[in-house]
RNA sequence: GGAGGGAUGUCAGAGCGGCCGAAUGAACCGGUCUUGAAAACCGGCGUGGGCUUGCCCACCGUGGGUUCAAAUCCCACUCCCUCCGCCA
């Protein structure tokens, strides 16, 4: 949520802002309408409610002092006024949920870094990395033995059943089977253990409430995009950062604590309900994926150090597994609704030959901590904290990336060097019968 | 799922329908005393909102209701504790 006294004192700041993401100036000038509605009605309702209490505290004293005309002459007063007090509590608190509805919807105002741009088209490519760069090699050549879809070296060696998936629950959610279903276990344990030095490990539930999903800015925008329980009121995550955001979700944390920070891996669940036919191949894109998270509540100034150090991990990790991988910094247009400035990276697949996003790091000011309520104390007084983070990393498509990239001529797949512990010192994927 | 008990500030813990935003104690902050510390004593000490910056309003698990007036009475829900049932 927008800082609604920002709104009142420099307007203009907020429509140029929001203005850069698409949001039209009459909408923002709708808002401010509706606070000034707001206050002038909270004024009245509260003026008669003043009057009352006073009267009423008449009426206990004339009470007590066995002045009864008194009391029933003020009880009646009162009475009347409390028709009038209720009409305008209710006109004040329809026009306050008009007002939180429409607040509610505004996404956040970009940060002064973020380019200007209308779509992921005009995302500026900050570097891009690759095996032997930083040793002069050109950018990488892939053998044609690279060149194979994932799906297809999967099959060879027999450790996806998509069709599996289909059975149980329909498309989009993929089944990995032996060594593929190992390969993920090892990504998430690798993931973990280098992030346990700084962040405390938390395994959170896999669904959240209504208001949890509010915290983060999921609800009520993206609503279709998530899957409901409405029988029981749950949203299955679509990502770690609802329940890490809501953690300490309406407490005030001493400064001391800060920055605050938390990895955790889950499962995402995306309905994708835009990309209809789209990317539908192979692990593209799915309803179902694994992803480690990386979160700090932190404050102000440590911002940006800590979404620049959830960035450096999620690039260690690529560059461990040995992937090649390009910057980008979002432009305002592409930019998530609750996200000040975020950051993606992408991995190149050799296989489906394309760039595939794999972890998105932002930094979302103050916007998803007032939504959440969630504070800090300080010499200054109480502010609300900034929450940053980022995924280190989605392994769907890291997994894709993998076994396209580190296929050899044999069509055995290379394990990375880092991953070989954590799948029991085999260093090789090969067909099993 | 059934029966009972509970939910009040940072914590503990009072609270009669009427100066109750809330006693008291602890913690914390400042001061006096002290070479220093402790003790003692004095003062301060919740959050948010509105506007005429001095006042007003809201908040005692959540949401409704009764009343001139609700932390206090009534209803529903949530969570915690105890017991029973079921269960990986």
């Amino acid at each position: 949520m927008i800082d609604l006294t920002q709104l009142r004192r420099e307007p203009d700041v907020v429509k140029t802002a929001l203005g850069r993401r698409g949001v039209a100036a009459t909408l923002i000038d709708h808002v401010i309408a509706l606070d000034v509605e707001h206050r002038r009605l909270l004024q009245e309702a509260e003026r008669l409610r003043a009057e009352i209490k006073d009267l009423s505290r008449q009426v206990g004293d004339a009470r007590r002092s066995k002045d009864t005309d008194t009391a029933e002459a003020l009880t009646l007063r009162s009475r009347e006024l409390g028709e009038s007090e209720r009409q305008a509590s209710e006109a004040t608190d329809e026009v306050a949920s008009n007002l939180r509805n429409e607040l509610l919807l505004l996404p956040n105002l970009p940060s002064e870094d973020t380019p200007d741009g209308a779509d992921e088209n005009d995302n500026v490519e900050v570097r891009r990395w690759w095996v032997g760069m930083d040793e002069g090699a050109p950018f990488p050549t892939y053998e044609p033995h690279q060149r194979l879809y994932h799906w297809d070296v999967a099959k060879e060696l027999n450790i996806l059943d998509l069709e599996a998936g289909v059975k149980l629950a329909g498309s989009m959610f993929p089944l990995y089977r032996g060594d593929g279903s190992r390969l993920l276990r090892a990504f998430g344990a690798f993931a973990l253990d280098q992030h346990r030095d700084a962040y405390e490990e938390i395994r959170p539930p896999s669904f959240a409430l209504t208001e949890t999903m509010m915290s983060t800015g999921h609800l009520p925008k993206s609503q279709d995009d998530m899957y409901a329980i409405e029988r029981d009121d749950l949203w299955a995550i679509p990502t770690a950062e609802v329940p890490l955001t809501s953690m300490r979700r309406g407490e005030i944390l001493d400064e001391a604590e800060l920055p605050l920070r938390m990895t955790a891996q889950t499962a995402c669940f995306r309905r994708e309900a835009g990309s209809a036919g789209r990317d539908t191949r192979g692990l593209l894109r799915v309803h179902e994926f694994d992803k480690v998270e990386l979160f700090a509540y932190c404050t102000p100034e440590q911002a940006p150090a800590a979404h620049a150090d959830i960035l450096a991990r999620a690039e260690a990790l690529l560059q461990a597994f040995g992937l090649t991988y390009r910057v980008l910094d979002l432009c305002a247009g592409d930019l998530g609704t609750s996200s000040a400035r975020t950051v993606d990276l992408e991995v190149f697949s050799p296989g489906v030959d394309r760039w595939l996003e794999v972890s998105s790091v932002s930094w979302f000011r103050d916007f998803q901590a007032r939504r959440a309520n969630v504070r800090f104390r300080s010499a200054e007084g109480t502010a609300f904290v900034h929450t940053v983070n980022g995924s280190a990393l989605a392994w769907a498509r890291i997994w894709a990336a993998v076994i396209e990239t580190n296929r050899q001529a044999d069509g055995s797949v290379k394990i990375p060097d880092c991953l070989v512990p954590y799948m029991g010192g085999q260093t090789h994927l090969v067909a099993r019968k």
